[in-house]
DNA sequence: CTATACCCTGACATTAATGTGAGGGTCAAG
DNA sequence: CTTGACCCTCACATTAATGTCAGGGTATAG
């Protein structure tokens, strides 16, 4: 199927598969036009790409193991579990940093509250 | 005081300071010579800029309130308040997604390893 | 005078996936 | 042959604070 076919079946954007491309992600042949032709599997490989660009990995980690993925079980391919690890560690950092700030934001909203407070309305 | 000496002073990189002057966040008088001149006050200016930007908010969000909170006390700028409240939803909002990624990332990670555990080693 | 240590502006790079537009080729229906 | 709906590549824009470099002025110590 041409690019565009693609992008209405997937909801993913023609450009967006173009950078896929671009990327190493997913390769389709071309027509003697030019024309990406992709393969009818090539659906469930962009629904693939799509659930590992969710988890926030990027198109580089996903192409270090999208090959594997798509030929065996995820579970034995094992460039996945590092990167996954390496993931969920910058996933908790991130996440303490924000709570970090989410304290510092609520507790100086709860001091302009009591200040407020404090001084009472003036008139 | 010149600028290489407030960025001393503060550990804030003159690259900084001459962009805070660029967004009006901290605009120095110019010496005949087009050097900037900080006054003493610059100091305590800049740790109050870097206070805000720890808490994630913009150059232009903290343009918006800092003259108000270097001449009144804070929690009497109404600007304020709704800035905090603002980006307390988005951290929240972040938290969240961050904390679903995460989940994700845990359950596929114990996936993998149950998966490798029932089949076992095989030799 | 010169070396050195400052200062200035302007501009590009950084991240990463996606949007957008220009300029142009392909192809099928009319 | 023309129109319209596709497709192509190339390239710039997006975010936001900061790093870095080029090219050049200033000021002080020797």
């Amino acid at each position: 199927m041409k690019i565009g076919e693609l992008a209405v079946r997937t909801g993913v954007s023609i450009r967006s598969l173009r950078y896929y491309d671009e990327q190493g992600l997913l390769t389709p042949i071309r027509r003697e036009n030019g024309y990406r032709e992709y393969s009818p599997f090539a659906e469930e490989q962009v629904r693939t790409i799509q659930l590992y660009l969710n988890l926030g990995l990027t198109t580089e980690q996903i192409a270090s193991f999208l090959h594997c993925v798509l030929t065996i079980k995820e579970a034995f391919c094992k460039e996945v579990f590092p990167v996954y690890r390496q993931k969920l560690a910058e996933i908790e950092a991130q996440i303490l940093q924000l709570q970090n700030i989410k304290m510092n934001l609520e507790e100086r909203m709860q001091s302009i509250l009591d200040e407020r407070k404090t001084s009472g309305p003036e008139d």
